[in-house]
RNA sequence: GGAGGGGUUCCAGAGCGGUCAAAUGGGGCGGGCUGUAAACCCGUUGACUUCGGUCUUCGAAAGUUCGAAUCUUUCCCCCUCCA
């Protein structure tokens, strides 16, 4: 082991926030970062329309390297998305078409240029689509240039590999070559980008070795692989997704009032935890505030995160929001708000039709059991009779306010 | 290739001709307690409903029967053991 105390100041943060989970040469990559520059990439799965929090560490690992001056490469896998990647699935999942590919990369570059700075040049980061690389593949060629640095017998070895094997269940050519296409990224970014350090999520280790095994054999030139462990939330769910749906980072999908209710209710367990992993907080405050009350240091983390993504306004204003709704008996007029036709209004729409029309339910039957028991409120009043008709005397001002349960709040307003 | 076992509602897993929209546990949702936490307690958990019921579900299709998740046939898929 080497001394602590001279540890490259990118690895060393890493290391403190509890990015940090594997290496491949800790030492040496040290030494490179703290004498150059250097860029560093970590491709994204293009499956979704949008990134969830699950993706968010990734996205942190981008950001702390501008911090340290070094810049980022954002590998959107255009060309590896068309094939799927078979890390930790155990079935081959199915494969998207080119325009909803396409569609997805847009919107996550989007996302990705929320969290990192574009305007320094030297630090800004870098998008490529490996499919331009990839789809000019010439099946001999790479057989004979990059083919013959892989062994089947090292392959049978990944965990990905075997775990499909071991279960009896197909793993189709294709989906065998996506570990070398991966590697073969690394070294494409390598020679045309001088990238020398990739990054990933723990699953990755062995397709991250891979690309620096490749790029040592074929050009002589040390790269490194760094991997981030797998977050899991203190209850022991993995990180991203909730029961009513994925965390995800795009504000069409989750406004920003939802996203800081997320990181608002965060187990106990999992706050400092957090603060360090996912804001831009001094690591050593944080650790200082180890005593402070947990539901402020909630809140702190909900307007860090939000800000990051949503902007501070918005953060605000999902601060603001929960504020109304928790504390006081305001009508929450910065809650997240949903337009509905007046015509409806007409119709003499049922408080049933109401909630279905909110898209806070889905299914009639539920809303009749949640009438029940309780749990539906109009303008903060208990709604027991599930045939009452919206009429104009439920407006106060502009909007009338419909709740199910003590969290979720939707303004309404008529157009 | 041979011999068995199995595919059930979000998951695990009972049911093995009517009383089955299907036990039980987990998860979810809602209520209570609290701190918008955890733990705990209670309720609920296919859809629609004029609350009388109605409709769709037990791998797929066809059949037997007054009646099938349950029986038969064919097909698809998984698992275990033997070679």
């Amino acid at each position: 082991m080497y001394n602590y105390k001279l540890m490259n100041k990118f690895l060393k943060e890493f290391k403190d926030r509890g990015y940090f989970y594997q290496c491949t040469s800790e030492k040496e990559l040290s030494e490179l970062l703290n004498n150059e520059k250097i860029k560093g990439y970590i491709g994204f799965d293009c499956t979704a329309e949008s990134l969830h929090v699950g993706s968010l560490l990734q996205i942190m690992c981008l950001r702390l390297l501008q911090k340290h001056g070094h810049r980022p490469i954002v590998l959107l896998g255009g060309g590896t998305t068309r094939i799927g990647d078979p890390s930790g699935k155990d079935k081959t999942r199915k494969i998207l078409n080119e325009k909803e590919i396409e569609k997805n990369i847009k919107s996550i570059e989007k996302i990705l240029k929320k969290f990192l700075i574009t305007d320094n040049s030297k630090t800004k980061p870098i998008f490529v689509n490996n499919y331009s690389w990839l789809k000019k593949l010439n099946y001999i060629s790479f057989l004979r240039d990059i083919g013959r640095h892989f062994t089947i017998n090292k392959m049978l070895t990944f965990e990905s590999v075997k775990t499909r094997l071991d279960r009896e269940q197909s793993l189709s050519y294709m989906e065998f070559n996506y570990m070398i296409l991966q590697a073969y990224d690394f070294l494409e970014l390598n020679k045309k980008e001088n990238c020398s350090l990739q990054i990933g999520g723990s699953d990755q280790w062995g397709n991250i070795v891979n690309g620096t095994e490749l790029i040592k054999r074929y050009s002589s030139k040390q790269v490194y692989g760094l991997t981030t462990p797998l977050i899991t939330l203190a209850s022991g769910a993995k990180m991203g997704k909730t029961e009513s749906g994925a965390i995800w980072l795009d504000e069409k999908l989750l406004s920003a009032y939802e996203y800081w209710q997320f990181w608002r209710n965060v187990d106990d367990r999992d706050v400092i935890k957090f603060l360090k992993m996912f804001t831009d907080l001094n690591v050593e405050e944080i650790n200082k505030m180890m005593n402070e009350d947990i539901n402020q240091l909630k809140i702190k983390l909900a307007n860090e995160t939000t800000s990051m993504l949503h902007g501070e306004k918005a953060s605000r204003n999902a601060e603001q929001a929960a504020k109304e709704v928790f504390s006081g008996k305001s009508l929450g007029s910065n809650l997240p708000s949903i337009k509905i036709s007046k015509q409806n209004l007409d119709k003499d729409i049922d408080i049933i039709e109401l909630v279905i029309l909110s898209k806070l339910e889905k299914s009639k039957s539920e809303v009749r059991r949640l009438i029940k028991g309780n749990a539906v409120k109009l303008n903060d009043e208990i709604i027991s009779d599930e045939k009452l008709i919206i009429s104009d005397k439920f407006f106060q001002k502009d909007y009338l306010k419909l709740s199910i349960g003590k969290k979720r709040h939707i303004k309404i307003e008529f157009n």
